[in-house]
DNA sequence: GATGAATGAGACTTCATTCAT
DNA sequence: GATGAATGAAGTCTCATTCAT
């Protein structure tokens, strides 16, 4: 009956999370981890198979949790129809939903794109998939607002890209390296809602 | 300046850049290095200190040049001055200059972006150093173009921030990641091209 | 006399048998005995006191009962007043009768022969011990039919260690390592009786 | 130039005969081995990749050589046409000429029968050809001598490994346990040539 | 300058044994 | 008596670095 049992992967998870934020997947050894959580060398081993099945394990868990609620910021959240005021407003929500939400995993999300990008295959294709999934949804809202009529599949992707770019890079400079506070994220969800707003609908309104 | 025997530190130079790239930092062992350089395991030592000192002895000299580059790319080649269409086309070449640059240094890029971000305090600090650069060379342009007038000293940085993340994530998906062509580069760089001109220059023209 | 649980010493020692048969002494774990004896790790220590206590347990008990029935076997069997063929008769009946007990007690003599000979001084008492027990016999027969009259005592040694070799080496091989049936072991059984037979009694017949 | 080299492989495989024989497999620790052979932890895995390696690759190449050397002591020593006395010396010669070529290999000859019978498929499979090509020769010479006409395949195969068991028992016995002086050597393969001509060649003379 | 054998610290992992429940 | 999570000593193997030639 796991009763402590569950409690202790829990400390050897947070401990893990703690020592491969700090010093990388190479300089983290398994002694590391288990003096954090307090436990015997050997007592790792009842939990995890191996230093790297407890790093993809905490990555894959936090990705399919963020990719999910991810789905639920974005989700119907626009519309063509709105007036101009109401649809930068909700893409403003929509961003800085995205920001806390990263910001909320922050120790993992560092752990993923910082320290664990390279390290296996495995990581690798985390991370890609959680790429993919906001790539397609920015392209499903490109094709909602009838935007870029003229580009092909090449240059959707590559729109989508770099909105996704643009997005990721204050993230990780203002949120995950830096210590955002809700006003931070506010006033940066404001400057990159406005950027966005202004390369596909608020361009389109101009003439 | 050929002291020592310079061609067997270009030869070590050369095969730990294809190992890195490769397989990594901690999977590249200085036996790999030294076996496809063609040396003994001793002469490395010759020539460099450590494992790590060859490592970020390349990210550092290949930075410097780059950031070198990119310097002379963006130099005076816009002003306020300028036809929306000159604008556009210098935009153009600078971008497309950028990732040519990129592609041209690309397994070192690639060694730097995806393995080396995390090793070293020493790799980040050039990683950071060469964000920095380009960062500061956009504020620049913002200034010269009055663009923004409403922004803060923040707001400047995290709208700089944003459009460096275009760059860097279309450059990284694209041209290091996978194998653009001129074509596609050139494809590239126009979408991109129109998307900073529209969230910047252009958004003035529209009232 | 049912002390302790008895049920669940057996169903160790049964489970035992078989790991340490299938995969030797070093590659049989604690945990697969008791995975297969259906009780908790902690168990095991409730019925022996270490691992290696259970293997020397189990070869000495089936040991002890062995020369016990190997005595039996031999007892009183032949004598110097029969016949020719009633020799032959006895002499097979006492061989075959050695290889079908070897036979009933085969997982364990595989275990003791092949796996434990080497792990412990004690493991190689208890063979010793057996291989003894029937040496004795072996020169008592020699004795009381007056073989090889001209042998001295080291002698007498090395004709019983050969044909205890004889045996061992048969039987092994028949009926420990492959699955003889009771005709093999009938015909195994001829074959050594008039090898046996005609290096000693048989022989003083001749001239 | 592998000069020390060679050296250092021949400390290392003598170390690890020793221990090998004096503690068996499982009980030697590869820190034992290059303790006693004076070199680093290290250096070890410059010549072997394995504990197992080590192991397997001292009894295949030791068993080689005596397989070579066995086949070369029985080469066409005995014919039917001998007189009695001439082929009992000749047998004497090769049971004896065994017999010092496993005193010879003594230690490795330990290792293999007694600590190696069981550890890996390898050194099983190894054991089981020596073992084969002694009763090859001995089917050989069985029918060179037109013994047992009665007997079928089954038959000879026991009869061969019935004189194998005599031979290896008492050379494992005297020879690899106990300290086997040349006189004795002498002695025992005197008792167990007698035997084995007695009944073989011996018995057909006798009616 | 060049070599490559040797070094040894230290990592990961296993598993017999203990002990609180 | 039974459990099974926890322990930690100890083993194998790796690899950056050194050094005698």
């Amino acid at each position: 009956m796991p009763k402590d049992n569950e409690l202790t992967k829990q400390k050897l998870l947070a401990a893990a999370v703690e020592m491969f934020t700090e010093n990388g997947y190479y300089d983290t050894k398994i002694s590391d981890i288990v003096k954090k959580a307090g436990v015997a060398q050997g007592t790792f081993y009842l939990y995890f198979q191996t230093k790297e099945s407890i790093f993809t394990s905490i990555i894959k868990e936090t990705n399919e949790r963020m990719i999910h609620q991810i789905d639920h910021i974005f989700a119907d959240h626009v519309s063509p129809e709105m007036s101009e005021d109401e649809l930068k407003q909700r893409l403003y929500e929509t961003i800085s939903g995205c920001m806390s939400l990263y910001r909320e995993h922050k120790a993992i999300v560092y752990m993923m794109r910082i320290h664990g990008s390279s390290q296996f295959a495995e990581a690798q294709r985390v991370a890609a998939e959680c790429d993919e999934s906001l790539l397609s949804i920015i392209i499903k809202l490109f094709k909602k607002f009838h935007l870029f009529p003229e580009y092909d599949q090449f240059q959707y992707q590559v729109a989508a890209s770099a909105i996704n770019g643009m997005m990721n890079e204050t993230c990780m400079q203002y949120v995950i390296l830096r210590d955002a506070t809700d006003e931070d994220i506010s006033k940066i969800s404001r400057v990159v809602t406005q950027m966005i707003y202004d390369m596909t609908v608020g361009k389109e309104c101009k003439s």
